[in-house]
DNA sequence: ATGAAAGCGCTAACAC
DNA sequence: GTGTTAGCGCTTTCAT
């Protein structure tokens, strides 16, 4: 399945020879305007006006012109075009992971809205790391990409500033920015943690713990509040012991169910709320991976939740088909996107209103898993 | 990004009114190397010196210049740069959809390695539209990208053939090129599905219904291959009826299975076969449905496989944690994607060796749905 | 309807 | 060590 090493002839005309004044690409040159123009015997802005579909042209020098593009495989550049326009019809996009797949719902909606207006799209991962989120949204300006949409994880964002008053477009999704003030798509947080809880409350629990991602985070901060409102809000006291942050591996989630689900407990929690998906989907794995090895902790639900109920910030696929189903209280990743993508369009576009700032709702799915009932 | 038009004064001199030679960014105005340079009292090649870590300025210098730079809140333009230097540090990746789990993972690992080259990446979705594959593969020329990784869906890419010979490297993968030779990273789809359909054999099936992509798709026909292989090799004839190819979509799964499970037919299958992940999971979801619609179809097992024993090409999240757990021919598609943008990477370093062609292995990982024994 | 000239912001090739 | 000059390929402006 392979050929020739460098086959020199491009296709379309006999090699060997240089040819005189045929046959498209000669291997590592790129015909530029000029050559397309030479080729047809006609002005370079004749071409500039051919290629860009400008008006004020003869129909047939427009055809010479094409046919001289494609024998010579001619392709404007739009390093140059960029450079005298400004313009890069281009935006970048910054986020935590792009193999994520809550981040790969977002990042397929930008595109999407990226492609609907004709812009092509940057997309980097910042890993959550504040010094690459920067490098990485500064590389983008070099580019001089249109505008730029973050899903931040700095705490400081006030090295934007130069870029936003040298004209940049930026929307901030998911988490707000700091030190600066600009158009901020995110997500009611607290709400639907506070709505997850209380469905549990709803449910007859008292004694919910609560798995979170580390307390740096902006949403992780905000649903811990909304569970502990949910809490207040029923007269339930919260024992500070039941809240575990950290990161989502599941090493570290392993540890805090070991802790949260200490048999010595004098009173266990009867549920659980977990703070984003991935911990979530921790939990679930450690739960089952408890209820393969000793079968012990509470009545072995099929599934992995041994009795306890469960209910998970974020929805995620084939949530519905373990067992129980998983309650969750969904985000709309693809709305987020979509949202925060329309915005900066819609400045790009010269709509100069002030920043605004947009919260999306979430939605609770019942699905077993938060209707369990508690033990007794 | 609205605010003043053009703000005539480069940034630097006095603009009258706000400050008089100090404070970084005078909105609208982009400073150059040129007003760096005049800021900073040196030339314009001093500060490209700077910008770029260039060796051969003094220390003293240099820390002039970088004062001009922060004050003025310069930044580099990369589009002029490129124009220059003919190199974008940027590469291309064109795939079916970011969005889908497979192939965000790709993508997570194409931009991992291209970040550890220096360069940016673009991603598109073709949503396996052959048309909108070579816009975008087209676009991505015009934006004169270092090289491009493809997942082709069109079925000709001779409209490359202009651009590989202007320079442009390609790394095609998960499906090979058509119409030309190049850089090809694949998984071996014929193995991978024999091996999933032996296990089926080994675990007593003879009767194996298979659900497939379009055959459109190259890695479709590669993986029914795979499975005609297998069953050839057991000696067990195929029912054609017991093949179901077209679209992933849930309605289309629907009715396939509808036709496989049919009560009528006189020897029912026992088993199924699933030809990538969004079939398996399809598949799984209708199966769900109908256990609890009729619970009539088999022994209704929990987690949907009623009786049927099942492997699917493809891993997915979860799968570990259904019940039972569904047994998967795994393909690795950070893998391919790291691979793919290794090969691009030498290249681009020089490599002018012939086009590889690499194909990776897959993995058969038992975890219960395809080790189900027939009812019999 | 068409073309010639200027210049976008940078780097390469040489001066000094 | 530093500055000057020339252009990368295109679009803009203004002639014709």
């Amino acid at each position: 399945m392979h050929h020739g090493a460098n086959a020199p002839s491009p296709a379309g005309g006999p090699e060997r020879g240089p040819r005189a004044s045929d046959g498209p690409p000669v291997h590592g040159a790129r015909p530029t305007m000029k050559d397309v123009a030479a080729r047809a015997g006609v002005g370079l802005k004749t071409v500039s006006r051919v290629v860009n579909g400008e008006p004020g042209v003869l129909p047939g020098t427009a055809a010479l012109v094409q046919r001289a593009i494609d024998e010579l495989g001619f392709r404007r550049n739009d390093s140059a075009r960029q450079l005298r326009t400004g313009r890069t019809a281009g935006i970048g996009l910054v986020m935590e992971d792009v193999a994520d797949p809550f981040y790969s719902l977002l990042n397929g909606a930008v595109e999407e809205v990226a492609r609907s207006h004709g812009s092509l799209l940057f997309t980097a991962s910042s890993e959550d790391d504040p010094r690459r989120e920067s490098e990485l949204a500064l590389a983008l300006c070099s580019r001089r990409v249109d505008g730029l949409i973050m899903v931040p994880a700095a705490e400081d964002h006030t090295y934007l500033l130069p870029e936003i008053a040298a004209g940049l477009a930026l929307v901030f999704a998911d988490r707000p920015p700091v030190g600066l003030t600009a158009d901020t798509v995110l997500v009611d947080n607290a709400q639907g943690a506070r709505d997850g809880v209380a469905h549990l409350i709803a449910h007859g629990h008292r004694r919910i713990g609560y798995i979170g991602d580390s307390s740096r985070i902006y949403t992780s901060t905000q649903r811990l509040s909304g569970y502990r409102q949910a809490m207040a809000e029923a007269g339930a006291p919260i024992d500070e012991s039941w809240i575990a942050l950290g990161p989502s591996d599941q090493a570290r989630v392993g540890d805090a169910l070991d802790h949260l689900l200490d048999p010595r407990r004098e009173y266990p929690i009867t549920a659980l709320f977990t703070g984003n998906n991935r911990l979530t989907v921790a939990v679930l794995r450690e739960l089952a991976e408890r209820q393969r090895a000793q079968r012990v902790t509470g009545v072995p639900t099929p599934g992995g939740t041994p009795g306890l109920a469960l209910v998970g910030f974020d929805d995620f696929e084939l949530a519905d088909l373990l067992t129980p189903a998983i309650t969750v209280v969904a985000q709309d990743p693809a709305g987020l996107g979509r949202t925060s993508a329309q915005l900066l369009f819609a400045r790009l576009a010269g709509d100069g209103s002030p920043p605004r700032h947009i919260v999306l709702p979430t939605v609770l799915v019942p699905r077993g898993s938060g209707e369990l009932p508690p033990p007794d």
